[in-house]
DNA sequence: TTAATTTGCTAACGACTGTTAGGCAAGCGA
DNA sequence: TCGCTTGCCTAACAGTCGTTAGCAAATTAA
């Protein structure tokens, strides 16, 4: 009945998932290479997995919430739209450093979510640029923000890729931390390249 | 033997399979499903193609030559590191734009190249990097440029990231068009969203 | 010790994978 | 009309896919 240890090996199962599906792609990715990887048969994973897409689901599901909060945090511990983007994109890194695998895994694989998960993904990910987008647009009104063309949407996308490209070549063991490429992250994006 | 008449239909599959390549991945996409598409059995293309690998090859260094075509224009058509760096977005962007669906398989899907290919194609993207990070600092060095912590490695991933993410966004037929994308894309790289 | 739970196994299922062999019909230049 | 090429077909190959059934050993709880 104790639900820690039966939890254990399907967390162990989930991490070595995030692995593949990360190095290989969710669809190159198969149970028994998963298996084996563990040191177990195919079929021995059902014990603990109801299916494949279960885990990818997990992964992905996982991630979005850890994002949101990042975002709620930015959104209700301040009423400086600078200070808020500045949260943002602190929390936003500290999610992708915390677990950089798992990260490419919801960047990349979602889209093999089956439905109806699939729809559900990608309202939540709209969900959450439309605030985004909000924040900034915040910023923009206050005058503290300067968006290229006044286009808020146009400025979010550039925000968000240029962090969510951050866990293809993050290594954590490198010299940065989490925190000192956020604050990278965010003057670049403040300042720009510009002498 | 004339070889245009060939070329057309072999065209039209390296075509489709970009689409799906696209939408689906390169793992997810079978022959059948591809074949399907133009109306055909699977055997039947492959009194066009070699091989699924082929058309991922294909795709990918197409792509690629492209890419190394504007970097060059870049480096040899002015002197100042800053007009560079604004050919070399326009350049990019121009390539991201005339074809997104092969840009999204060239940025996404070339780890499933089968080797020697992979290696080659790993090569070749960094030595477009260590070309693009040259121009960077070329640019520092003659104070035009401001890198974030004097580091063109983290301000070329910064570009590049920024760039790349162009096609998961981009609609041909949006109000914008390639070099108005790449204008506003160089002003907010340069000048930052600070306000 | 007994009972229950956890974890794994072998064997197999039906479906699907990329690819090849071999042939047939249409359109072509000679 | 002949022969050749192009384009597609059916049939099949050997292998892999995710998953299930049924059983056994180990671990844990009472």
């Amino acid at each position: 009945m104790a639900p820690t240890v039966p939890e254990k090996r399907k967390a162990q199962i989930r991490r070595q998932a995030t692995a593949l599906f990360q190095d290989r792609g969710f669809a190159a990715t198969s149970m028994r290479e998963l298996a084996a990887a563990l040191g177990v048969e195919a079929a021995s994973l059902y014990s603990h997995i109801s299916s494949k897409q279960e885990l990818l689901h997990d992964i992905c599901f996982r991630l979005a919430d850890e994002f949101f909060g990042a975002l709620e945090i930015a959104e209700h511990t301040t009423n400086s739209p600078i200070d808020a983007l500045r949260l943002l994109i602190h929390g936003h890194v500290r999610v992708l450093t915390t677990d950089p695998a798992a990260s490419q895994v919801f960047l990349a694989e979602w889209r093999h979510l089956a439905e109806p998960a699939l729809t559900a993904f990608i309202d939540r990910r709209e969900a959450y640029e439309v605030r985004v987008r909000a924040l900034l647009r915040r910023g923009a009104d206050a005058g503290t923000l300067r968006l290229p063309a006044n286009d808020e949407r146009f400025a979010a996308l550039w925000l968000l890729s240029g962090l969510n490209w951050l866990p293809t070549w993050y290594k954590p063991d490198g010299k940065l931390t989490a925190d000192e490429i956020a604050e990278r992250l965010t003057t670049t994006l403040l300042q720009g390249l510009g002498g």
